[in-house]
DNA sequence: GTCTATATAGAGATAGAC
DNA sequence: GTCTATCTCTATATAGAC
């Protein structure tokens, strides 16, 4: 399953790849360039080739996905303000649905969702900077498409239900969850089924009070 | 702020303290045990002599403050049982309140709350399993009293739903909402709004559909 | 119970040959 | 672009004096 038995890419590809699934289960903190390179099989010193440094290799990690993922949710988001009438289910469907096909996606999404979780856990400065900066206008136009559809809402509220949505979103995605499901589900119909509660959910909780 | 300034604690206690502190800011793996002694202003060698290991210091973190949340969970919860009529509301305060508690505790509950959301976080198979031997019957049991609110509810979904709860529990109260919130509220009121804006989130998002 | 000193290992980064 | 070799720093853990 490491990229070391994908020789057909380019060592910077194999050593995000392989350092996405290493982040993903150790942390960033946790997972040592050593390891990184003997998984991608790959010399210590190419990270520092290709990367120049640990944190621009973690840098590298989030953008070859999130750059995929906001067009996606941008693009979903652009079609959910053409539906007629009550419009939340479709937006909310385009926040989520982007983040269900990554954990469904082969190469390396599944792992790239528990990659999300710990970024948000990470107080890392440069890290928190980094998202914000290049990412965060996306949650602000989903911010502005749902108060556009709850337009009762109060400002404040509107942000708490985001942060809601986003937390429950991440850690359903990433399947931290402590109670034991049964496992005879299929990975896929396992997210979908997540997705199709969480927008439902959601979509009651923001219709709320 | 750090334990330093109460000398008057055990240095088991300060280092207990500065621990929690470092580990809601740096992860567990990216604070060093030097770190830890330094600021709690001990010797590098009290932290094996007290508690044998690094894993070790990490469990009595949580223990420290997860015994007693646990005992107000389902102390609430008790009295929520008693409620006449709809309970849903009473049992989701139930479960919210205690955590809410813990991020208005100035003796550092508020870093412990962010401890928590990187243990989700975390693949750390020994802490999963600590966590969920000692503390897996407290999510049980609520999961009992809202299945007896919502009987019609099937098993799935309500795991889901719980699943969802708990993450934006986390997130929610771990402060890692990526929009920015208006800074001219003080602390107290900012969580007790988060926790009765949750109640009523999560209690709409239970009773969909 | 706390200290110094150190054993042992592993980290990130870089220089310079090929 | 990739390699070996190594620098420098830091980590956890422990032994043994006080």
């Amino acid at each position: 399953m490491p990229a070391a038995a994908t020789p057909h890419f380019s060592t910077k590809e194999r050593i995000l790849s392989v350092a996405e699934a290493l982040f993903a289960e150790h942390g960033f903190a946790g997972t040592s360039l050593r390891l990184v390179t003997s998984q991608a099989d790959v010399n210590l010193a190419a990270v520092n080739y290709h990367f120049g440094s640990k944190d621009n290799l973690v840098a590298e990690v989030f953008r070859r996905r999130m750059d995929e993922m906001s067009r996606a949710r941008l693009e979903l988001l652009e079609s959910a303000r053409l539906v007629e009438g009550d419009r939340l289910d479709a937006v909310l469907r385009a926040f989520i649905e982007p983040a269900l096909a990554l954990s469904l996606d082969r190469d390396g999404g599944a792992a790239f969702v528990r990659v999300l979780a710990r970024a948000y856990a990470e107080r890392n400065d440069r890290l928190r900077k980094f998202l914000s900066d290049n990412y965060g206008h996306v949650l602000r136009e989903f911010s502005r498409a749902i108060a556009e559809c709850m337009p009762q809402l109060s400002k404040e509220a509107l942000y708490w239900r985001l942060d809601f949505l986003a937390g429950a979103l991440t850690y359903a995605m990433a399947d931290f969850g402590l109670l034991r499901r049964g496992d005879n589900t299929d990975e896929k119909s396992h997210c979908e089924r997540a997705a199709s509660e969480l927008v439902a959910f959601a979509a009651a909780g923001f219709r709320a009070g």
